[in-house]
DNA sequence: CTGCAAAACGTTATAACATAACATTTTTGA
DNA sequence: TCAAAAATGTTATGTTATAACGTTTTGCAG
């Protein structure tokens, strides 16, 4: 059993091996705790972009996340701000950059050492977030060969998702 | 013997399958054989944009490119202009986007069907393309256990390349 | 060859994504 | 309590990409 399922938002997590939590103020409460546990600080502005992603339940791009914050926010919050927060959620491997969309998803097991692949569905734009060690081990040998010393991984697979187009169809 | 390299720029090719030609007008002559025999029409501007990367030997942006093009041609060129142009090629198989870059490289064998992983080095910016169908067919088995449909595959891997962080350097 | 329709390309403007530079506020710890 | 460091705010701008529409070129039927 080399694979595990974790789905971004649909409930329940598919992962076999999850005991967690999967409401938004549970991703975000297990996020505070690492952080403190790193001597890190998750402060309110860090947390509101963690709690936007996780409420979207969709890969979400920057100005989005700043037109949200506009709304709970007395005064406007510029784009520096949400870049400097999106920044620091990804060095805790809170977040992960979808790179063919320009968009941030949270990371459902942040507590894990985790290389994950993306499935992304074009049409109804929801990820889904899979960890197989045995892809990661392949491109580790990939690299060798190469001489090639990897730092990160970009493995992001576009499609229709089940629900878009099931089984049989186009 | 499941993986070939297929290094962008550095000659010779490493493909042991490969007897093709390597310079940028040999590519551009394989690409012009490859759209006729498709009934699509490699224009000036396509060709031109085709060239750029070609000699580019990294993966380069579309502004560069536009830069470049406006020192050879009389009147200066937009932005969608190389857009333009870039689908087509992207359409053609005959170029990919490393969406981690925003950048664009020319394909090193268009005339196979290719699902290709690159490696780019973040310190001199040269991406290799390297074939692995044993990635391809977990991907495509990850994918099928999700019901996911695949269109297209982004598989970039991050790192530093041997010449630039050779054997046990940092 | 002519003229129409489709394809390609040009032009202008603007949308979408991201960061530089510097001021202000908050936190931390001596 | 105060100074230094960290975080955030503010303004401006850089970078990447596309929408909308006009013009030129190409392919082809008549």
């Amino acid at each position: 059993m080399p694979v595990q399922f974790l789905l971004t938002q649909p409930q329940p997590c598919r992962d076999p091996d999850c005991r967690g939590q999967h409401a938004p103020a549970e991703r975000v409460a297990l996020a505070m705790s690492l952080c403190a546990a790193r001597g890190e600080k998750l402060t309110t502005r860090r947390r509101q972009v963690l709690e936007l992603l996780w409420e979207a339940g969709r890969p979400t791009g920057a100005y989005e996340l700043i037109e949200a914050l506009k709304l709970t926010n007395a005064r406007p919050v510029g784009p520096p701000t949400v870049y400097r927060a999106l920044e620091f959620l990804m060095a805790q491997r809170l977040v992960s950059k979808i790179e063919s969309r320009n968009a941030y998803v949270p990371c459902v097991h942040p507590e894990r050492q985790h290389d994950t692949l993306f499935f992304i569905c074009s049409i109804c734009g929801a990820s889904s977030e899979l960890e197989d060690p045995r892809v990661v081990q392949l491109l580790a040998q990939d690299a060798a060969d190469l001489g090639f010393r990897v730092t990160r991984r970009v493995v992001e697979v576009q499609g229709a998702c089940a629900s878009c187009a099931p089984d049989g169809a186009v």
